[in-house]
DNA sequence: ATTCTTCCAGTCCCTGCTGA
DNA sequence: TCAGCAGGGACTGGAAGAAT
């Protein structure tokens, strides 16, 4: 019925099976695209959800998904994580299906006068709905952050601290996002109405329940929480000649939720970096066994998919440390990296089926070290002389968070039975 | 000597401003 | 429009000083 339809943003593009165009396939297109903002998983929840609303709506329903993304990762991911519930085929951007055969499991055909035209809402594209595309792309992070200091709704969107400053101006001033405390300092948190517009703009039907999908999954602590959010900006840092194409944090992946992930390219060869960062409130037994399955998660993966994986830990120095007896043997495609995670911007060089750390005493050894990108930093170590008599690796103890008492709930964890791992 | 207070450098967020 | 810098406010931890 026209009821449901009108609640979908789909294009809807009949195949004609026969040459007088009265046999049909009844299918529907949903674009889009890697760089929206979404995981690989939140994507296939989407097209679960629209498929669901598209039974209900028609009686032989086909759906066609566009991807647009570089490499073969996320298409790949994607197609793995739906299980279609109607006839359903993911394609690359510019390539389309020709009949019902090319749907899994295959369409059927209908009489054209049996599959009216459907009125439905316009899927959105950045450009048919008048914002600028940055500005969609905060709103999008925020989304899923809920609520976020600007630095790390910089390093996730790629963009500039400056970029974002302004651009979350704007979004304030349009009502959709709000200042707002989150722990110590001052922060943003998106409202409702901007909610709702990100929906929007990632074509999900209205009225279905998104909200368990479309966040960070875990509950995690203050510091946790950080240094995850600034991965990107942080590998950028560390990495100059590494694209990054996006970054996501607490995402799903087929076995285990990195704390971020980062998906890129180097040398024309993409690439994934995965970062788990360990607080060092679990037993090193604990911790052994965590990270044991966890590299080998990654392995797996990375076999899987053919792609090379940069597996890196950050926590305090002694976990660090702690963390080489915890590499259950190596993967020839995977690299693994350990660091400080007080020392931003720095990282070990990685090499494949290695594992590698370096401290902050690294300060010593390159003075002249690429400068870092982010804005705060400069600050940090130029004018101190007088300090210069005792320079001591920085006391490991102080170590907790140093923001916010982490006391107030930003975000819930959500748990998932399938995708089990904790 | 021990405990308490005060002070200061350091950290990290923000905004305002300048110049390209 | 945006990169980059200066500076303010809120806070912390440690050091120095004061009180017990």
């Amino acid at each position: 019925m026209m009821d449901v339809l009108s609640r979908l943003a789909l294009e809807w593009i009949p195949i004609s099976l026969t040459r007088d165009g009265r046999v049909v396939a009844d299918v529907f297109k949903h674009s889009l695209s890697a760089m929206d903002g979404l995981p690989p998983y939140s994507q296939a929840r989407i097209i679960e959800l629209i498929s669901n609303r598209l039974l209900k709506a028609r009686p032989r329903p086909c759906l066609w998904v566009s991807v647009d993304a570089p490499g073969s990762w996320y298409f790949n991911e994607m197609q793995r994580f739906v299980k279609p519930r109607i006839p359903t085929v993911i394609l690359p951007e510019r390539e389309a299906p020709k009949d019902v055969w090319d749907f899994s499991p295959h369409g059927y055909p209908s009489l054209a006068e049996n599959v009216e035209n459907p009125r439905m809402e316009l899927p959105f594209t950045v450009t048919n709905f008048g914002y600028k595309p940055n500005l969609i792309r905060v709103l999008r992070i925020l989304a899923r952050l809920k609520a976020a200091h600007r630095p790390e709704i910089a390093s996730l969107t790629g963009l500039s601290q400056s970029q974002v400053r302004n651009l979350l101006q704007q979004l304030q001033a349009k009502g959709l996002i709000e200042r707002r405390q989150i722990g110590k300092y001052e922060g943003w948190a998106i409202r409702t109405r901007g909610l709702s517009l990100a929906h929007r703009s990632w074509n999900i039907p209205k009225g279905v329940h998104f909200t368990k999908y479309r966040g960070e999954f875990r509950y995690a602590g203050e510091r946790h929480r950080r240094v995850s959010r600034l991965w990107r900006a942080w590998l950028g840092t560390a990495y100059p000649s590494i694209e990054i194409w996006e970054s996501w944090t607490e995402v799903p992946l087929q076995y285990g939720i990195p704390d971020a992930l980062a998906w890129g390219s180097h040398r024309g060869k993409e690439i994934l970096f995965w970062l788990e960062v360990d607080s060092g409130h679990s037993s090193r037994k604990t911790m052994e066994a965590n990270y044991k399955r966890r590299l080998q998660l990654a392995y797996a993966h990375a076999s899987r998919w053919g792609i090379p994986i940069v597996f890196c830990i950050m926590g305090p120095l002694w976990i660090v440390e702690h963390f080489r007896w915890c590499i259950p043997g190596m993967s020839p495609q995977v690299a693994i990296i350990g660091h400080d995670w007080r020392d931003s911007g720095n990282l070990p060089e990685y090499e494949f089926g290695k594992w590698r750390e370096k401290f902050s005493m690294s300060r010593f050894n390159e003075p002249t070290r690429s400068h870092r990108k982010l804005p705060f930093d400069p600050n940090q170590y130029p004018p101190k002389p007088k300090k210069v008599a005792k320079i001591k690796p920085p006391k490991p103890k102080s170590v907790k968070p140093k923001f916010s008492t982490g006391s107030e709930n930003v975000d819930r964890g959500y748990r998932r039975r399938s995708e089990g791992e904790e």
